[in-house]
RNA sequence: CGGGAUGUAGCGCAGUUUGGUAGCGCAUCUGGUUUGGGACCAGAGGGCCGCAGGUUCGAAUCCUGUCAUCCCGACCA
């Protein structure tokens, strides 16, 4: 492609709407615009770059025996009725009418399609198993659009759904993709990791995340690198820390606390440590109420406790009034004594002795409380937040902590939507079954942002071969020397004919200008015709490189032919 | 959805406090000089100052409303 003709508009200065590197760097480089928060345009550039990453994704589906199809993005509202999800999506679906009133919304997933897809087109349980996946745009009404294509509200994704005759069959289709997410991250030159994740609480029975390392990602990651163990970090198993507890019970006793609602307040006041106190929150879930227990320097971790408590909708913490209501207290006065809704407590909470709780009495706790004498709580079990320094679950050595982008999720479904939409087959005996699923998705245009995210440096973007918008850059230094322009024409038909997508700067711009371009949008490796060719000679650079060779233009060519083979 | 900030030329910004006919840098166009890491000189074009009301002789500037964008948090099938 001769630049002269390309659209490609680098900004020189950063947007002022970009925070982050790959934002910044994307709009910079002219890959993609801004139509809308949440929404872009992928000029050329762009493009190129995300229907490499499209097509890397299909070839590793292809080989893992999915097959590809298509579903359109505009979906009536009776698609997501029978599974109740047309209400659970709520706001963050972008629903719309027809002409004639009726309801439509704009795909968020396709979990209901494809199973209908299945209802209605296999007849036979022979068929099975099968797993079916596109490659298509998603639309999602976030409440918080941000960090360009990092979460957008139009995104391109790859979803699959699996769906077999029993769970040992979900199992290979699992084993099937998570070994070809395995080979996509991989050619997308994604430096990954695969963390543990949160099934839900409709009992999935696995669920794998694939995170791409990043400070600017919005998943915390816990793992170890004591045995390798990765997950999530709502998911993570929180092994409780005993600390030093006091021998012997000491005797009940109830203080005078004024306003001391927080656990930095009690600390304050009562001159002991965070780890003296449990805390007791009030939650509301389905409409009914709970209180969970953690230790003071804890913080409760809710999707544990959505799926502890089975409930449908998240819960929340509950309003001021019935705080006040069932604790008869000022809100931060609560406590496990005398309550008379079910107490959920931490593991962890369960070790402590002579402990600190609120006294469900407005400016009053409880000191030396002890369980077993003085309340027994309904439930105990890990309820809480894991931290940096935890205990490995798996091993027992140090948890460690660190940011990460989901570009992918593989997950173990069930049997939900076969349920919900009555997906089942006869087996060879004649009896009804339920179809067993699972989906997968990708985070395609993600994975465009998280490459960059990974790979760039302070002048620009730094493109793995496989997805870099062209492979090769051909750069004559002087648009005025007709020899250099000549000898670039020349490498450049060379570099094309060996079968390498490359772009020759042939834009009437100074050296400075074109070196500045070349190193924004990240080509891989670039061969610079200048003075030299005289005798023949050019230079030759990888983006990575600190600085050129020179060399033959004939070798710098098989040079570039070599170094995109070997890195593809 | 809660908290905060910002909307002025394609991009980055000043001007708003104290109302007086809109400015700088980059980019663009023309001419000239340059030509290996975002050149220089001279000239030119480009604005419903987010939008709608209001106050005023007069509003980018003050008041009210509204919309948009970004940041922190909540939420994220």
């Amino acid at each position: 492609m001769r630049m002269s003709k390309l659209l490609m508009p680098t900004l020189r200065e950063v947007p002022a709407e970009a925070e982050i590197a790959s934002h910044q760097l994307m709009l910079r480089a002219g890959l993609i615009r801004k139509l809308a928060a949440g929404v872009y345009s992928y000029l050329p550039l762009g493009l190129r770059s995300l229907k490499k990453v499209e097509q890397i994704v299909r070839e590793e589906m292809d080989r893992a025996g999915a097959q590809e199809l298509l579903m359109s993005a505009l979906l009536p509202a009776e698609a997501y009725q029978a599974s109740g999800r047309w209400e659970v999506f709520g706001p963050s679906m972008f629903k719309l009418k027809d002409r004639n009133d009726r309801d439509f919304c704009l795909g968020p997933t396709h979990e209901e399609l494809f199973t209908q897809t299945v209802i209605d087109n296999v007849r036979s349980y022979k068929e099975y198993p099968m797993t079916l996946y596109q490659i298509q745009t998603k639309y999602r009404d976030e409440g918080r659009p941000r960090f360009g294509l990092i979460r957008g509200r139009e995104f391109i994704m790859k979803d699959a759904y699996s769906f077999d005759l029993d769970e040992k069959g979900l199992d290979e289709s699992y084993k099937k993709m998570y070994d070809a997410y395995c080979r996509i991250f991989t050619r997308l030159g994604l430096d990954f990791t695969i963390v543990d994740a949160d099934s839900g609480a409709m009992g999935g029975s696995g669920s794998q995340e694939f995170m791409v390392k990043s400070p600017v990602g919005e998943d915390g990651i816990a793992y170890c690198d004591a045995c390798g163990y990765a997950a999530n970090y709502e998911k993570c198993e929180c092994i409780p820390d005993p600390k030093e507890q006091p021998e012997g019970e000491l005797e009940l006793e109830k203080i005078e606390t004024p306003n001391a609602h927080t656990i930095d307040e009690l600390v304050e006041s009562l001159g002991m440590e965070a780890y003296n106190f449990a805390k007791t929150i009030i939650y509301k879930a389905d409409d009914k109420y709970v209180a969970v227990m953690v230790r003071g320097d804890r913080d409760v971790n809710e999707v544990k406790l959505k799926n502890l408590l089975g409930c449908t909708d998240d819960p929340e913490l509950a309003e001021p009034e019935a705080v006040r209501e069932i604790t008869h207290a000022k809100v931060g006065f609560a406590g496990p004594i005398g309550l008379d809704i079910p107490v959920y407590a931490d593991k962890e909470v369960a070790l402590m002795k002579n402990f600190v709780v609120g006294a469900n009495e407005s400016d009053m706790h409880y000191k030396n409380v002890n369980i077993g004498r003085d309340f027994e709580p309904d439930t105990v079990a890990d309820i809480r937040v894991v931290v940096t320094g935890d205990k490995c679950p798996k091993c027992g050595a140090s948890i460690k902590s660190e940011q990460g982008i989901e570009v992918g999720h593989i997950f173990k479904l069930g049997t939900k939507y076969s349920d919900a939409l009555g997906l089942t087959y006869l087996d060879e005996s004649g009896k009804n079954k339920t179809v067993i699923m699972g989906c997968y998705g990708i985070g395609v245009t993600r994975c465009l942002a998280a490459a960059v995210e990974q790979g760039h440096d302070d002048n620009g973007i730094i493109w793995p071969v496989s997805i870099a918008p062209y492979q090769a850059i051909v750069v004559p230094a002087n648009y005025k020397s007709e020899e250099q322009m000549a000898e670039a024409e020349r490498i450049y038909a060379a570099l094309n004919d060996a079968g390498i997508e490359t772009l020759i700067d042939d834009r009437s711009e100074r050296a400075g200008v074109k070196f500045k371009d070349a190193d924004l949008i990240g080509i891989p490796v670039r061969i610079v015709v200048g003075k030299k060719i005289g005798d023949g000679i050019v230079e030759y650079k990888e983006r990575k490189m600190e600085k050129a060779e020179e060399m033959a233009a004939e070798d710098a060519v098989s040079r570039v032919v070599e170094f995109v083979k070997a890195n593809i």
